[in-house]
DNA sequence: GAGTGGTCTAGACCACTGT
DNA sequence: CAGTGGTCTAGACCACTCC
């Protein structure tokens, strides 16, 4: 026996990949479908949830399903950590025109709203193991969300640690108000002589927290990217960990791998 | 007015998270949490869809739900490219002592088990766009399935396309029946004499489509990773173009980028 | 066969959107 | 206010697991 709300999903699914329902377009409401098929709201519901789940349709209270549009991505690019590394030791000037952000978007600064946040915590056991160094040790946590201005979610979650020991040496680096530092990271970095040297990127993907669900205004059919970003300086040393959420459905990750010459 | 589902996944989640609930432990039947918070069953199964979806239970049929278990990862390395390409000109030996998939997940070959299927095609739009070749153009596409002898669903789905001419020259690239290729693509690629100079790679996730679901055998509530990889010659032809997806929730990526010394 | 989750109904009432 | 989707109920019946 076929499972009746399978069936309904399947033949909107149909219809939507052959393009008989095209992007934007409302469907019947439900009463009308679960009349048309035969069959309860609640089942019908069943279905559309389904068709949700796969980020096939858009469910609106009080307006009506319709077939989602495709979103359009923003690129992150592992080119990005040269190209910051570059710009590192620019002057001031060069360094404002542009950053890493911008670069990956290829928005303006004026498109941009930026917010940071910083705070010294003791390293717990996770943050203590990457680095390397003994629980407790006093890290800087730096929590950034970044929005379009015309848009009223931020499009990634950003929180990154640095050993406060290591960049003590300049007070500046200890002070959110000085963000958005021009030049990011590697520039901070420069400025107490540290140099990166590599950096390890490691991610994984997940349906959204309800919580990521809220800060990043994604809705249900969605996945999250997690990325957990390493930066090791030309000692060998961890010198910054961070943490990276992106929104599956608007980010598309781009990295390039040089080989060897035969 | 709170919704009843949302406190009982709010009230279920925080029992999860605080570790009252462990990993693998059994909720109580659904009937006997409905009567708990004394809500209808439908209500409860809301709720515990809520956490289904968010991965954090795992529902069984006839059997109860469970608290979902993290998942053992595998780790996909772009430094594999180079180790593959460091491989590709070894004696048949040493190239059949380990493949990349083993690399990849620590197994050995005996644990394994391979699936290999070739037909030529005629170039769509969206293959002779990145080959930068006329559609039409005849390619090779390959179509790979591996999974675990342990297991029974495969862990990635593979599609990988070469261009005919570029490798006719060796009728046994052209021969399902040699797989699987002691040595992989980069090695088959060498005996035409092509050697691989850059490999780009592009990631986006999205929750699994049916489809993908059934085949690598997904529980509602995880994602899948699409990876789209594209290899140069040192000419700077587009020699392979793979497409790879894979499970979000038992699969890592890890990337390393290399910067220039100051 | 007992116990569990899965599907489905028919209808009530609520919440949101747009006119 | 009309029309839409969202939540919820009470109960029936089916499908799966395990003893």
């Amino acid at each position: 026996m076929p499972k009746a709300y399978e069936e309904i999903a399947d033949d909107i699914r149909r219809s939507i990949r052959e393009g008989t329902r095209k992007p934007g377009d409302r469907l019947p409401s439900e009463a009308d479908l679960a009349r048309h098929y035969g069959k309860s709201v609640p089942t019908l519901q069943n279905a559309l949830r389904l068709l949700s789940g796969e980020g096939l349709i858009d469910k609106q209270h009080g307006r009506g399903n319709f077939v989602r549009r495709p979103r359009t991505l923003a690129v992150r690019d592992n080119g990005r950590h040269q190209w910051e590394k570059n710009r590192a030791r620019e002057p001031e000037a060069t360094r404002a025109e542009t950053g890493a952000t911008e670069h990956d978007t290829g928005l303006r600064l004026d498109d941009l709203v930026f917010y940071a946040k910083y705070r010294v915590i003791d390293a717990p056991d996770e943050l203590a193991a990457p680095f390397g160094l003994p629980v407790g040790t006093p890290l800087l946590e730096r929590t950034y969300r970044t929005r379009r201005t015309t848009e009223s979610a931020p499009f990634n979650l950003v929180t990154s640690y640095l050993v406060r020991d290591m960049i003590a040496a300049n007070p500046d680096l200890l002070d959110e108000a000085k963000e958005p530092w021009p030049g990011g990271t590697q520039n901070q970095l420069h400025t107490v002589d540290i140099e990166v040297d590599r950096v390890e990127e490691r991610f994984t993907a997940r349906p959204p927290t309800p919580e990521e669900a809220r800060a990043l205004d994604l809705p249900t059919g969605t996945s999250v990217i997690l990325l957990r970003k390493t930066s090791y300086d030309i000692r060998g040393r961890v010198v910054d960990v961070t943490f990276v959420t992106l929104p599956g459905d608007r980010t598309e990750l781009l990295f390039t791998t040089s080989l060897e010459r035969w």
